[in-house]
Parts: structure tokens; C-alpha cells; sequence
DNA sequence: AGTTAAACGGAACTGTAGTGCCGTTAGCTG
DNA sequence: CAGCTAACGGCACTACAGTTCCGTTTAACT
């Protein structure tokens, strides 16, 4: 007997499952890219990678659960970090990189997909939550390089910093509407270096100036 | 003859139709409020609403349609900026509320869902631009202040320090997931302040450092 | 108050997304 | 390489979102 507990596609992962789950999330991305994440259903997913209808419902049953899936896909091709020598060349190649991918003809617009999607459930929510924890890890080194280098002061929080980079291309992207030119970048590089020489991002401040309310 | 390119509801907007919309938006914020974007769809406002199906087809048509007329409404809500005295003390003001918003058990889900249907859709996004804009320069006065004080260089881009408040927070609203409270929002103000007082968003700088490739 | 047509709303219709059934293909194990 | 069954795929079915049609209500203007 097996164990009915098992989802489909755990049991045999290989030879023809994974061609199925290759074409199909290519093609999801396709259609997110192209259209959005308002006009993905599953039966056109079906229907552009030739692939039964059944297939795909009985697998993923629900868009956002597909979008899942794709994170976890994407989360596995990681570009390495720049190692230019200071905190702010390190930073700037970051900012370059996130401002590239998010004006990408086929990137941006599936980036902003699949963001639109991890609002709506909470496990692509939690998708893709790994997906940039797993960048920012990526990146993090740089900013402790230079806390060791004296550039930054000791106790800065990494991992801040980092996403301090990449919040400002994100909120153009998804809610101003400003121009993600290189200009852009450079200017949340340059903002992020300075804010953290200043001491914004050291974390666990116990010594923090006495509060002065009552 | 009437000039038949008018859109329905703009003809007589008061009484009913004004009626109408009202509720129909009211419905609208509730669902992306508890449901979210993707199970939004007309039926079911019309249905919630407890107005004419027909009705939400023919004059909204859509569901980003939808969203953006709700963008519209949201827009015209303003809320006062603070005058603290000192640049970090409007700044932090600005973050708390922004952070109160997002964190909000109706707006927190309301704004996630806004910004997903904005990624779908051309003139949603327009809807949406318009808004931070709105809630951008009602606060912009605030860094205009610190240069006139003294606090912060000649030629800050008002504009673009209010930005960097928010930025932070959207960021973890919507990518990385990490926790929305009060300490983020006051580290996402002093770090906005810090940069701002070591010149990252001053614009135009036409005086920068000679480039050096080649 | 009366007139006009803008806007609403009920009801019947249609296309298609989503589901269930079952026979076929092919991945894993020994 | 043979057997077992996980996983796929075609087909028929269902439910409901989206559309059309037309009669009713009522906002705007005189």
C-alpha cells in the first residue's frame, strides 16, 4: 500500500514529472511576464505547455500555489556577489544588478507578478520571502568586509543594509512609478553607504539615548 | 443626441449613481481587505454590494477598473503631516504612520492588494502613482523646512527623502517579509535622515566627482 | 410639476475554468 | 528486464463568471 499522503510529483521526481514541471513553470513565467498575474489560469497554463489539464490541477490546483513553485525554481539560480574592493562599489554593483533585473523586458514584469501573487496566499508569500532571504544572504559579506575594514561601525546589521539597497528599486517598481534608471541605483547605493557610516543600521542598541517622554 | 462616448455615470453622478459607487467601492475594500486581489470578481462585488450585477459590468467593466476607481477615492482622503521642529522628528512621525497603515488589520491587506492590482494593469498603476504622489507632497514640506534650518544641504530632493522613509517599509511589506514595527519604522527615518544629511538625494549634481573609466 | 434619457436591475443565455473518471504511459525498484 | 503503480492525459460534466436584452427607476433640467 502507499501512503496517500504523499503529494504528487514526490514519489517518482524524475524523467517525464520533471519535463512536465520544467515546461510548466516555463510557461507560467511566460504568461506571468507577458500578462500579468490577473490573466494566469491554470487552463491556459495547460494549454501553452501542452501538457494535460488534469496534469497541472491535479499537481499545483491553484495559481498561486504555481507562483510557489517558480519561487522555489528561481530561488535556485543565485548570481554571485560583487567584490569590488569598498563598501560603496560593493553596494552600487548590487544596486546595478536589482535595477537591470527589474527593468529586464521578461524580469520586471514577472518580478511584479510574482510579488502581486505572494499577496494573495501565504505560502508563495513564504516562497518568496526564502527567495530574497536567500539573496540578501548572498550579498551580506560585503557589508561585514567592511565593518572589518573599518569602513562601517562595529555591530551594523548586514542584512539591512543590504535590503536597504534594494527597498528604494522596489518601491519604484511596485508603488511610485519613478524612473529605475542607473541614476536611481547609484542613488540608493550612495544613500545606503551613507546611512549606515552613520551608525543607522547597528542593531541591538541598549545604549540607545535615554527616553525622555514622562 | 447625447455624445455617445460618455462613460456611464458621468452624465448624473449624484443621487443613485453616486449611491452606487459608494457602496460598490465599500464592497471592493472589503473583499481585497479579507479575500485579496486574486479572488476579487465582479459577481461577487455586485453580490456584496447587493447592487445590480449588470451594473458593476457596465460601468467598471473590469476588476483593476475597480481598483483604480478605488485609488481614486483613497486619494482624496488626505492625511496632515507633522511639525515636530526637527527633520528626524517629522520623519519618524511619517514612518510610524506609514507603518500603522501597513500593519492595520483592513488597510495593511487593502494597500497589499492595491498594489497587486496596479502590477496587472496599465491604468490602475497610473491610479496608484497619483496617490503617492498626493501623500508624497503633502509631506515634502517637512525636508523643505530642515534646509531652510540649516539641517540638511542646498538642493535636497524633498520629494525623494520622503520616498526613502517609505521605501523600507513597503519593502518588508512586500518582499522580504520581516517584521513591520515600530523599531523598523524609526530605523527607516534616521536612516533617511542620515542619508540626506550627508548629501545622497541632492539633485542635479552636475558638480559630481570626475568620472574615471578610460 | 413635467419631460427626457441616463443609469439601474432582473432574467435568460453562453463560454469556459475547474472537476471527476478512467484508461495509458513510463519512472523506480529488485 | 519485468512488475508495480505513480503520474499523465483525454473526455465528459458542472458551476458560475461574464454578457446581452429590455423594462423600470430616477437624476438633471426647464
Amino acid at each position: 500500500m502507499s501512503a496517500e499522503g504523499a503529494q504528487p510529483g514526490t514519489v517518482r521526481p524524475g524523467g517525464r514529472t520533471a519535463r512536465v514541471r520544467a515546461t510548466v513553470l516555463r510557461a507560467v513565467g511566460d504568461i506571468l511576464a507577458e500578462r500579468g498575474f490577473a490573466h494566469l489560469d491554470l487552463s491556459d497554463v495547460a494549454r501553452r505547455a501542452d501538457v494535460g489539464k488534469t496534469t497541472v490541477y491535479r499537481r499545483w490546483g491553484s495559481v498561486t500555489a504555481l507562483v510557489a513553485d517558480l519561487l522555489m525554481d528561481m530561488a535556485e539560480q543565485s548570481s554571485p556577489r560583487a567584490r569590488t574592493g569598498s563598501l560603496l562599489g560593493d553596494l552600487k554593483a548590487n544596486a546595478r544588478l536589482v535595477q537591470r533585473t527589474l527593468t529586464d523586458p521578461r524580469q520586471g514584469p514577472l518580478f511584479k507578478a510574482v510579488i502581486a501573487a505572494a499577496t494573495c496566499d501565504a505560502r508563495t508569500a513564504e516562497a518568496l520571502h526564502h527567495f530574497y532571504d536567500i539573496r540578501i544572504r548572498e550579498w551580506a559579506p560585503c557589508v561585514r568586509q567592511a565593518v572589518d575594514r573599518g569602513e562601517l561601525p562595529e555591530g551594523t546589521d548586514a542584512h539591512e543594509v543590504i535590503r536597504a539597497v534594494s527597498a528604494p528599486l522596489y518601491y519604484r517598481l511596485l508603488a511610485s512609478g519613478d524612473p529605475l534608471d542607473e541614476a536611481a541605483a547609484d542613488r540608493a547605493a550612495e544613500a545606503a553607504a551613507a546611512a549606515a557610516k552613520a551608525g543607522a543600521y547597528v542593531k541591538d542598541r541598549k545604549d540607545e539615548k535615554i527616553e525622555r517622554d514622562a
